[in-house]
RNA sequence: GGGGGCAUGGCGGAAUUGGUAGACGCAGCGGACUUAAAAUCCGCAGACGGCGACGUUGUGGGGGUUCAAGUCCCCCUGCCCCCA
């Protein structure tokens, strides 16, 4: 029985973290003398403070600080912050169900998670840190909104919104069920008109698109999400006279987008969006009844539901009729549910031949279907089922004949450009950002509405505009501060006459749309950066977070850089050079097929044959992402009471690659805490032999006659090279920490065998590699190894190593004998042995003579270190 | 329907980018230590055949290119994600 000092993390690590504080490592080095070149930034996207920090939490968060203090041990200055998008309805539910202050709930939840984040030993600069419900921060959110309102980039306009008339308010897109119904209150959700802040993204639609390929440090997937969202289609707009009833063109005309202009001859009918501004004035009286009821109808469906290929479309003709500018034809008006207000021009040609909706649409109603594209090569006019929606050659299209869809499309938009009837068009699918919240925690609008001067911006010396104490929040009744008349009603800063504030508050991806840039200088009270901290610090290095956040987080914050570029505050055109999207957390999953409910895994008695407690039934077993509902969450706080905060990053980082989903299994959990135990007994074993680091700057000559000191020196620095590439370019965290798994084994076996310099060169790489993984545990074996003797008495002050070729040089090595392409066997041979030394010493070997059965091979194949194939 | 991705032992995952498949770990089995257990240490371990040396087979399925394919090409199946 050994009287050495057992592994404890719980104690050693509330020490170190308590020690990092005093010594004040994790801050930033301050910018003035510093040059912009040797900088690092590594960003998490920062956290709602729920108050309960989740695995996926410290995921995301192990990564980034590994990645920031692997960048600190490379020599660079290192930003690494956090902050929180504090912001949002939970806390106001909190406020309604509970009576809560919105603002002192969300203060409690910060300083819960902000407690928990530091007990897993983060590298975080906490001195910035920032909040976005605090006002010295909601202050330059404010203060941004109005530069994108003097660039001409916020604007208000009528827009059609999910308005919940139980709840008297507006409901995003995601909170509106299949059946239209609120999430919250159940009431049908209606569509209604009400005047909303926008910001003019599709301003910066091409850029936003075509600077994707210039993203190189991130996920191809990710780019074109983002793409796809973007959405940028290239064609025409056409526009069909309205005809009387005597069939003679009036005055009006319907313009409609489309990216196949070459298929116009085809056109039967054109459809508008029932909310098209000419349906009511253009309909006849006989059916003016049918296209109300049919509007009403639409009014109340999702976008979705009338998109979705698989929902019917509906439509009703409303009576008019247009003239096709191509040929002339009288054809039908119509409105129809797939057609969308806000998408082009919110009216379309039905060509059902050659566009799958239409055609469906066309087959419901028994519109004409005519084809005026043929497959290329095919003179066949027979289609059959579906729409013909590729390219092709057109027929029936006049003048046009005969030529490929791609030279009509140019052709007809051209003859429509000459004759009057159209032109060349590109539109987006992404719409302007929608960011008015009628909601009371949020961030408030800072301008006034005057009756005779307008829209006033709030001046910036009187911002913040604060959110006021004691608004009453009941859920219901509109925004909560239109309600509080002593806070809107103001004097306008323009013509001092009476005038009002502005009651919606912004969406909260407006405030996380630039906390980033916030770090760089989060204590400026004049600005909220300057041009010089944000420069020198952006854009960020290394971005790490959830793949949830590929669209509109990223989207936005890229918006926002590229609008501050272009007001001069900054001078970069990217937010994020590498992006690291990580997967999820998944926890074991225990279901019942047959009633359907989750069982805790606490409560499954034999996880090897898992059944329902209460029935017996025997369970389902799977992974799925952590959550309440299904039971099957870890808690942090669990795991790092039980084995500390450096067995939770060690199993985090090794159990899966990091953009992969990661499986908790409890029994790896305990896997890595033997490892780091083992560590623990390695050195202290080492240490008790008299064994002391080796000085910061030796070098290590081994003597060349102990092949215990070769092979401990080739281990170490084969750690080195591999560890080193691992954290480089792609991260591949799980194989560097399987590194240091194979470095400890090798120091276990020829440790007790190598010379003094050599064994002590061993194990201070041993922790300089360790630190970024497990920083308690590496400080602390640092600290009893004596690493503190010279002076630099942190393990995370070293320098990062870099590999001695030399010790990785073998004198033989094993080459691989093949005959015909298979594995015969190994043979020993000098390393620097050359192509014809090697092909002599395989053929004269045993393996050639068992299987070429003494005959010579037709043809040998060299590859050199590697191995001979002998083809007979 | 369109776009993208993935498929390797009982499990998580490796594989220098065409060159010994299964590193590292978990679970498992055997042994040492122990009165016993735990912990620890040593060893075995894709599958099939064989006492064994060894042989055959093997990276979802089928074909192809190559001296050589988990890796490249074509087809199929299954799963996942995004957009409709």
């Amino acid at each position: 029985m050994s009287d050495a000092p057992r592994y404890q993390p719980q104690a050693l690590e509330a020490r170190w973290q308590a020690q990092w504080t005093v010594t004040g490592q994790h801050r930033t080095p301050p910018g003035q003398d510093s040059a912009a070149g040797n900088r690092y930034y590594a960003l998490s996207m920062f956290p709602y403070p729920s108050g309960n920090l989740h695995m996926g939490h410290v995921r995301n968060y192990v990564i980034t600080d590994v990645v920031a203090r692997v960048q600190r041990m490379r020599g660079k200055q290192v930003l690494h912050p956090m902050g929180w998008d504090a912001f949002g309805l939970p806390a106001e539910n909190a406020a309604i169900e509970r009576g809560i202050d919105p603002g002192v709930w969300t203060d409690q939840n910060i300083a819960s998670m902000r407690a928990q984040l530091q007990r897993l030993g983060l590298s975080i600069d906490w001195d910035r840190e920032v909040a976005t419900c605090h006002a010295d921060y909601y202050r330059w959110t404010q203060w941004l909104f109005l530069q994108f309102l003097e660039a001409g980039l916020a604007y208000q306009k009528d827009a059609t919104v999910n308005w919940d008339p139980i709840d008297q308010t507006v409901l995003a897109n995601e909170q509106v069920d299949s059946e239209g119904r609120s999430w919250r209150s159940g009431a049908l959700v209606e569509k209604r008109k009400l005047r909303q802040w926008f910001l003019k993204i599709t301003a910066y639609a091409d850029q936003l698109l075509d600077d994707l390929p210039k993203l190189e440090g991130w996920p191809e997937r990710v780019r074109t999400m983002q793409a796809n969202w973007i959405g940028r289609s290239t064609g025409a707009e056409l526009t069909f006279p309205v005809v009387d009833a005597e069939g003679h063109d009036t005055a009006q005309g319907i313009t409609v987008f489309t990216t196949r202009p070459d298929t116009i001859f085809g056109a039967s009918y054109v459809v508008l969006a029932p909310e098209h501004p000419l349906v009511t004035s253009l309909s006849t009286a006989e059916q003016a009844i049918h296209v109300e009821a049919f509007c009403d109808l639409v009014s109340r469906q999702s976008e979705q539901e009338r998109t979705a290929d698989d929902k019917p479309k509906r439509g009703v003709p409303i009576g008019a009729h247009v003239r096709n500018p191509a040929n002339g034809e009288l054809i039908p008006l119509w409105i129809a549910d797939y057609v969308l207000a806000d998408y082009g021009t919110g009216a379309v040609m039905g060509v059902p031949a050659h566009d799958q909706r239409d055609f469906v649409f066309a087959r419901q109603y028994e519109l004409p279907v005519r084809q005026v594209i043929i497959p290329e090569g095919s003179d066949e006019h027979a289609y059959e089922g579906g729409a013909w929606t590729e390219a092709g050659v057109l027929i029936h299209s006049g003048r046009f004949d005969g030529l490929s869809s791609r030279e009509a499309k140019q052709a007809i938009t051209a003859a429509a450009e000459q004759e009057g009837w159209g032109q060349a068009r590109i539109t987006y699918r992404l719409r302007d950002w929608l960011i008015s919240r009628q909601r009371y925690w949020g961030c408030p609008i800072p301008v006034i509405h005057c009756e005779s001067c307008g829209v006033v911006p709030v001046p910036a010396a009187q911002l913040p505009v604060e959110l006021p104490q004691g608004a009453n929040l009941v859920g219901k009744g509109g925004s909560p501060l239109a309600q509080l008349e002593s806070w809107w009603r103001v004097d306008c800063p323009c013509c001092g006459q009476p005038a009002r504030r502005e009651t919606d508050t912004m969406d909260t991806f407006m405030c996380s749309s630039w906390y980033y840039l916030r770090y760089s200088d989060p204590k400026n009270t004049a600005l909220p950066f300057t041009r010089e901290a944000v420069d020198s610090w952006l854009p960020v290095d290394q971005y790490v977070g959830g793949i949830e956040h590929a669209i509109l987080h990223l989207l936005y914050s890229r918006f926002f850089t590229k609008v501050l570029r272009d007001r001069g505050l900054l001078g970069f055109d990217e937010p994020f050079t590498r992006l690291l999207t990580q997967g999820m957390v998944q926890g074991i999953t225990y279901k019942n097929p047959h009633s359907g409910k989750y069982i805790a895994p606490a409560d499954v008695a034999d996880p090897s044959d898992p059944r329902d407690p209460l029935s017996g039934e025997p369970l389902e077993t799977f992974y799925e992402k952590m959550s309440k509902s299904k039971h099957n969450g870890v808690d942090p706080a669990v795991v790092i009471d039980k084995y500390g905060a450096d067995t939770a990053r060690m199993f985090i980082l090794f159990k899966a690659p990091p953009e992969k989903d990661l499986e908790w299994d409890d029994a790896d959990v305990e896997g890595q805490f033997r490892f780091l135990q083992r560590l623990w007994r390695l050195v202290d074993g080492a240490v008790a032999g008299g064994l002391v680091l080796a000085p910061r700057d030796a070098t290590t000559r081994p003597s060349p006659q102990n092949p215990e000191d070769q092979a401990l020196r080739r281990a170490v620095h084969t750690a080195i090279t591999a560890i080193s590439e691992d954290l480089d370019g792609d991260y591949q965290f799980n194989t560097a920490v399987s590194e240091l798994m194979k470095l400890s084994n090798a120091m276990g076996e020829h440790l007790p065998g190598a010379s003094a310099p050599v064994a002590s060169e061993a194990l201070r790489t041993l922790l300089v590699l360790l630190a970024p993984f497990a920083p308690h545990l590496a400080e602390e074996l640092w600290l009893r190894a004596g690493g503190n003797a010279d002076g630099h008495t942190s393990v995370h002050e070293q320098v990062w190593p870099s590999a001695d070729a030399t010790a990785l040089v073998r004198d033989t090595i094993p080459l691989v004998i093949q005959v015909k392409g298979k594995v015969r066997g190994n043979l020993e041979v000098p390393a620097d042995a050359d192509k014809a030394t090697l092909e002599q010493l395989a053929l004269a070997s045993d393996i050639a003579a068992k299987w070429l059965e003494g005959k010579a091979p037709s043809r040998v194949i060299v590859v050199p270190g590697k191995l001979v194939n002998l083809v007979p």
